[in-house]
DNA sequence: ACCTGATATCTTGACGTCAAGATATCAGGG
DNA sequence: CCCTGATATCTTGACGTCAAGATATCAGGT
C-alpha cells in the first residue's frame, strides 16, 4: 500500500485533527504559520545547545552579538541594544548589569548626551562572542542541510514577503515597544 | 538610479552588517533562520492581539486547544498537555490550576489510573476556544495575504523539510524534557 | 506478598522578563 | 533664563516559567 511517502510532521497531525473536529473552518494558515513557530522553538534549543559549548546564555549572545555587528569600537547605546534584541527597557538593565559584572562588556558615558550611556565589548567579550557565532553558524547549516541551495533562497525569499511589512512599520518605532532584531 | 526594486526586511540589513565585520564567515544560515526567529516573534504578538478581544491569554489558548482538537470529550491528561504544549510539568499544574479557577476546565481522577487525572473542557471553556480560535484564523489569513495559493503550499512544504527530523526525533520522547506541540 | 524501576503529577525556590513609573537631561520657544 | 514635552536610562513589583526533587501509583518479576 505505501512506499517510501513524504514524511509527516507534527502540524500535519495537528492540523488533521482540526479538520476532523471543525471541518467549517479553513485551517490552512497553520500550514504555514505553525511550522513557523515550532520551528522557532526547536531553533531556540539548537541556540541553548550551542552556547552552553561556550559558556555563553542565549540573551548574553544577543546583546553580544548586536555589539559585534556595530563594528569597532563595539559601542552601541543601551537604548539601541533594545531596539536590536526587542526586550524592554527593564531587561536590558539587567543584562549589561550581569554582563558588565562578567567582564563582557564596559558601560561608560556617552560624551555628547550625557543622559546617555554607551555599552562597549571588551577584548573578552569579543573573543567569547566570536567563537560562538562560529559555533552557532556551523550548527545551523546542519539543520540546513536537508535543503538544496535553490530551495534555500526560495524559502528565504517567501519569509522575507512575509516579514517585510512588520519590519516595514517598524521602521519609524519609538522606543518603549521595542521594534525587532534578532541573531 | 532606483525603480520599485525588491522590499528589504531587517533580516537583509544585519546580513550585510555581517559580513561588512566578518567576510571569511558564511552567513548565508542566517538568511533563512534568523528569519524564521523573528517571524515567531512577530507572530506570538499577533497572536496576543487576538486573544485580548476575548479576554484570553497566549498560554490558555495552547492548553485550551490541544484539548479542543482532542475531541469529545474533551478530555486530557495532564502529561498529554504538556506534551502538546511543550512546557514542563510544573508550568502545566500551574496553568491547569488557573483554568480551573477560571471555569474553563476540570480536574477529573482518571477511572483506569489512580495516579492520574484528567483535564476536561468545561461548556464556557469551549465557547471561549471556539471564539478565539475563529478570530486567529481570521487574522493569520491576512498575515498570509502576501503570498498566492501555490507559494503558501511551498513554504509550507520547505519548512515541512525543516521540521521532520525534529518531530521524528521527538516520535519516542520521554515525558520530563518536552516533546513538542503548538496552536 | 514484596521488591524494583518506571510513570504521573505536584511542590518548591530561583530566575528572567515585563509594565509602569521615577529620575535626569535635552532642545526649542517664549 | 525658565518652561514644556520629548528622550534615555534605571528602579520596582508582580508574574510565568523552569529545573529538581517529592509523593504516590503502576506493572512485572521473584
Amino acid at each position: 500500500m505505501s512506499f517510501p511517502r513524504p514524511a509527516e510532521d507534527e502540524v500535519d497531525r495537528l492540523v488533521a485533527a482540526w479538520r476532523q473536529e471543525r471541518p467549517d473552518l479553513d485551517v490552512s494558515p497553520l500550514e504555514v504559520l505553525s511550522r513557523v513557530s515550532r520551528l522557532s522553538r526547536h531553533l531556540e534549543r539548537e541556540r541553548r545547545a550551542a552556547f552552553s559549548a561556550h559558556d555563553m546564555e542565549s540573551w548574553e549572545f544577543d546583546v553580544l552579538t548586536a555589539l559585534r555587528r556595530a563594528g569597532k569600537p563595539y559601542e552601541l547605546s543601551p537604548g539601541a541594544l533594545l531596539r536590536a534584541t526587542l526586550v524592554t527597557s527593564g531587561t536590558m538593565t539587567n543584562r549589561i548589569d550581569r554582563l558588565a559584572a562578567a567582564g563582557l562588556v564596559t558601560r561608560n558615558p556617552d560624551p555628547e548626551d550625557r543622559r546617555g550611556v554607551l555599552v562597549r565589548l571588551t577584548a573578552a567579550g569579543l573573543a567569547r562572542v566570536d567563537a560562538a557565532f562560529t559555533d552557532l553558524l556551523r550548527r545551523e547549516r546542519e539543520l540546513l542541510a536537508g535543503l538544496g541551495q535553490h530551495e534555500r533562497q526560495a524559502l528565504a525569499g517567501l519569509l522575507r514577503t512575509l516579514l517585510v511589512p512588520f519590519d516595514a512599520s517598524a521602521e519609524n518605532a519609538g522606543a518603549h515597544h521595542p521594534p525587532m532584531g534578532r541573531a
